[in-house]
RNA sequence: GGUCGCGUAGCUCAGCUGGAUAGAGCAUCUGCCUUCUAAGCAGACGGUCGAAGGUUCGAAUCCUUCCGCGAUCACCA
């Protein structure tokens, strides 16, 4: 960084000082491997300043940089672009100043402004997917990200755990359960309220077909199944506060969250606070009638408040009923403004959400501005694709799922599986085996996942199962258990400063380069919301590791300078490694 | 129909705030384990960057139009 303003400043001085110009800016770009440099700096534009030809241009500039900065060794000049190569000293003293540092790229100090990350937030009547398994991944790696960037953060996720959805469950655990519970039948709480949802579903549509029979219209009958009009009822009972109902909701819903915290404990994601839907739903009432009075909003005839988008572009949307009861909008508005009061230091909050929501946080983010809150201009959508099976879109209520518990076992089998194939863990006990085979197999998946662009769809095929080789979680920590496999063997090297004077091989001035990287590489994925950067820069730095691994010994090297910098580089680089995982949320293992 | 997103190698994806001959992995094919873990390394094969125009010294990248896929446009959440 520090390099690129140095020379920033040294090209701008050679130009004045060569061809009396002021330069506003100097592009830069990392050298193409095909050419000798480190640094390129691409001469075209400064054509509209400077008459001439780029190379003779490029090559006087080259030569007064040679000539008059410490850190630049040698240039070259191929058609208008400057290859400059930097001296290996300047390389060594980087090293040398990150070398004590174990959190190297992380910024330690943390700012005052905190930002809320809400992730996850599934409803309660069923079993998270492997669409909830993005969004938890997401939500947490871009929670960990905007820490490690300075931020202070609070995760959270708001748990929809009321609605005619819930009382589904209810009803049909009541009449078809026979009292069964987690205990009685070893069922998962969550796996055992979904059951009942998918109960409610098949009754449901027999009655339709029933009533369809005896000749009532399929649109009627939809409306006017028994089952569904007791659900209504129960709904009702449930706002109303009714004992037995209620309940029975805590009971189901007890269930539920066991079973979550277990998938997400297996996940390894967490929260620092936790919303509930049956606490926030009548929040933005006040709000909205507030926003009524200074004309924000407006009241049509018959008695519901809309508010008038259409000079940014967007619709009208409704913000409360005719009955004066919220909608969906009107409890995310109460909500968000709940958070700030319940966190003062809040100053911007994202939404890890997925993109079949992109209009409603669009029309809520405008809400929330043209009420006036000055946090408002700090809200993101983390909005991400769907994903999606070869047979079509996920169905909880058709059992279309590829259910997050059964997929972490199955990553976990592949996982034992290939390592028995490959029978290097002697001396593991079983437990330590099994460890492992859950670090691998959740890297793998995770890895996956999270590699790829947000706002892509992913196509998830259960029949082809996650790679172990090559772009992937499992390659990236086989690099780093190789590296620690070469620590535990040099435990004889000393660590201290490197001679800057030492020559460099070129592999291990690549490795400097990409380690030197990897503090802006946070800050771009903090300013993204992108974890698929952290993921890239990885896979870049290990690809670049095992190369220089193939071609230099490390402990068969003689001469004792040399080979005490190579195992505290491959140690710096094992370091940032498990840095980097640490922000994807992916654990590395000692051995593997 | 309006709006938003996506379209890069057979498949999965990088690159997109404009720069050199568009990069990886998987798959297919060649080499490399008597030296630090072969879940690895080195190499071959594979591309009209959805299409057409435009801006520019220079476009996968920016603009326009069109095509394909997806989402969304409820007094559901």
């Amino acid at each position: 960084m520090s390099l690129q303003n140095d020379l920033t400043q040294k090209v701008i001085e050679a130009v004045k000082q060569l061809y009396e110009v002021d330069l506003p800016t100097v592009e830069f770009q990392p050298t193409r491997k095909d050419f000798e440099g480190d640094i390129t700096v691409v001469v075209f534009p400064m054509l509209r300043q400077i008459k001439g030809n780029p190379v003779q241009i490029g090559t006087k500039i080259g030569e007064y940089l040679v000539e008059h900065v410490e850190d630049v060794s040698k240039c070259n000049v191929v058609q208008g672009f400057l290859n400059i190569v930097i001296a290996d000293s300047y390389y060594l003293d980087f090293f040398n100043s990150i070398l004590d540092d174990t959190d190297f790229g992380y910024v330690k100090s943390q700012s005052d402004d905190a930002v809320m990350v809400e992730y996850s937030s599934p409803n309660t009547n069923k079993p998270l997917h492997l669409g909830h398994i993005r969004n938890n991944l997401l939500g947490y790696s871009v929670a960990e990200i905007l820490k490690a960037s300075g931020k202070k953060v609070y995760k959270t996720q708001i748990i929809n755990d009321r609605g005619i959805h819930i009382c589904k469950s209810m009803l049909a655990w009541q009449k078809f359960g026979k009292g069964e519970t987690p205990e009685s039948s070893g069922l998962k709480g969550d796996h055992l309220v979904g059951k009942y949802y998918v109960a409610f579903d098949k009754a449901y549509k027999e009655q339709i077909a029933e009533l369809v029979e005896a000749g009532t219209p399929k649109e009627r009958a939809e409306k006017e199944a028994p089952i569904l009009l007791e659900a209504q009822g129960m709904l009702r009972k449930w706002e109303a506060g009714d004992d037995e109902v209620v309940s029975l909701w805590k009971k189901m819903n007890g269930w539920v969250y066991y079973g979550f915290d277990t998938t997400y404990k297996n996940l390894g994601v967490d929260f620092d606070t936790l919303y509930y839907e049956s606490d926030t739903y009548l929040l933005g009432r006040d709000v909205v009638k507030d926003g009524l009075e200074r004309g924000v909003f407006f009241k049509k005839e018959d008695g519901s408040v809309w508010i008038d988008l259409t000079e940014d572009g967007l619709d009208e949307k409704i913000v409360l009923r005719s009955d004066g009861t919220a909608v969906y909008m009107t409890q995310d508005i109460g909500t968000a403004i709940q958070r700030v009061t319940d966190y003062p230091d809040i100053n911007g909050m994202v939404y890890t959400v997925g993109n079949e929501q992109d209009y409603h946080f669009k029309v809520l983010f405008l809400i929330l501005k043209k009420l006036g809150y000055s946090w408002a201009e700090q809200l993101y959508h983390l909005s991400y694709g769907m994903v999606d099976l070869p047979s079509g879109k996920m169905k909880s209520r058709e059992g279309t799922v590829v259910d997050a518990d059964d997929l972490i076992k199955n990553m976990e089998d592949t996982a034992e599986s290939i390592s028995q194939e490959l029978g290097k863990l002697d001396g593991y006990s079983e437990e330590e085996k099994k460890k492992l085979y859950r670090t691998i197999g959740l890297g793998a998946l995770k890895y996956y996942i999270l590699k790829v662009d947000p706002k892509k769809r992913i196509l998830f095929n259960p029949e082809e199962s996650v790679d172990f080789q090559g772009n992937t979680g499992p390659f990236i920590q086989y690099t780093y258990a190789r590296i620690q496999s070469i620590l535990r063997k040099a435990d004889n090297v000393r660590s201290s400063a490197v001679e800057t004077s030492l020559d460099l091989h070129e592999k291990e001035k690549e490795l400097l380069k990409q380690i030197q990287l990897f503090p802006e590489t946070i800050q771009l994925a903090a300013e993204n919301f992108s974890p698929a950067l952290i993921a890239n820069y990885t896979y870049d730095l290990v690809k670049e590791f095992n190369s220089f691994y193939q071609q230099v010994s490390i402990l068969g090297e003689t001469d004792e300078q040399k080979k005490n910098f190579r195992v505290q580089l491959s140690q710096k680089v094992g370091e940032v490694i498990q840095a980097a995982f640490r922000l994807l949320g992916i654990d590395v293992p000692e051995r593997m």
